[in-house]
DNA sequence: TGTACATCAGTGAACGCGCGTTCACTGATGTAC
DNA sequence: TGTACATCAGTGAACGCGCGTTCACTGATGTAC
């Protein structure tokens, strides 16, 4: 077995940030312990303090990953144009990634937890985010992107607080048509003729 | 002073819910602890029990207390048709609105914990997020508000996740730009013609 | 009206537990000679 | 090539602390006679 190799640290880090990612959209970030994220990567609580200075730079950096994962994953691999957009929407507002919150987005996982967070939290999701969405913009406006940042942005936060909305409540059949509305209305904001940002 | 009545006792626990709703917003639900909670209100965490079977209970009327007083004060209060919902927005996405987070909405402030709480917190949420959106429905379509109850939902949902999404980023000139875009877009699904929920 | 007693809102210390963090130690692997 | 030693990923117990919860107690108020 290969152990002494920076690559085999290098490779138990991401790990710990992997399955770090998962228990936090799961439990959030107050309600996951050092134990349970060491145990959750085979490890011992005792070799966390080898791998992060501190819990907060843990979740920094899983909330990084999981932002990045979301862009690579589901966001880079949808077509160009509005046909990817409409794709991402679709998979989005799907009653599976409603009820999977670990493998699904962490905007809807996380949002109001990273809001009440520390600055390098904050700041490792605005940069996540800000990746997205120029690729939300890229597909709203192939001509000059920029012009839809906000617009992009703004369907983030849409999409974002319906999925937490259908998660929060116990009727799941008035759950399940507020995901297909969600959908109704994202391709409506899509389609909708955006101003320039600075009209 | 009087003390031991009904209604010294019923006032003790309503100023307990209420300064517990301002905390659970400000700090999360499992970032409140019980002598915090308690000291919020004057008292110590010894007599917690007094009033409450566990802090879940708490939590669930904490919740079902700002989910009232959100329809009370805010909905309740605003213009009967379309004006009163425009009136609802701008209030919504005021940069006011969104940096006090404990006078705050609390659907921004705690839909994700929500979303992972236990059952009767859940419930507590959705009775009043029934309401809420029945006060909306009303607004939207006052000849028939039934056919309106889904577009209403989304409509909280985006709301929510518009604000939750202004409070995360570290950027203040993009957070602010978002609520403004929050706006347009609030302004533009309540002019779009809605179907009717059984098309 | 005055006094003895019952009531009960509230106190504050304690319970076992898990938290984030620290640290002395283990033992398999890599390296030097 | 074989052996002694250095390295270091990982262990597991412990630190002080705050958690949710319990409980014996206090003392001001209300009630009975």
């Amino acid at each position: 077995m290969v152990r002494y190799t920076r690559e085999h640290k290098r490779e138990t880090r991401q790990r710990i940030i992997a399955t770090a990612g998962r228990r936090l959209k799961r439990d959030g970030i107050d309600g996951s312990g050092i134990s349970t994220l060491m145990k959750d990567a085979g490890l011992t609580n005792g070799t966390f303090y080898a791998y992060f200075a501190s819990k907060d730079e843990l979740v920094a950096t899983a909330v990084a990953d999981q932002m990045r994962a979301q862009h690579a994953n589901i966001v880079a691999r949808a077509a160009p144009g509005r046909a990817g957009l409409e794709q991402i929407v679709r998979w989005y507002f799907s009653p599976e990634q409603r009820d999977s919150i670990e493998d699904g987005c962490p905007n809807a996982a996380l949002l109001d937890e990273i809001a009440r967070s520390t600055d390098p939290t904050r700041q490792a999701y605005t940069d996540g985010a800000l990746v997205l969405i120029d690729a939300f913009a890229a597909r709203l406006a192939p001509h000059d992107p920029p012009s839809a940042r906000l617009k992009a942005l703004s369907f983030l936060g849409m999409l974002a607080g319906t999925l937490q909305l259908s998660r929060a409540l116990t009727d799941r059949q008035l759950a399940d048509q507020l995901l297909e509305q969600g959908i109704r209305n994202a391709l409506a904001l899509l389609d909708a003729d955006h101003p320039t940002h600075t009209a």
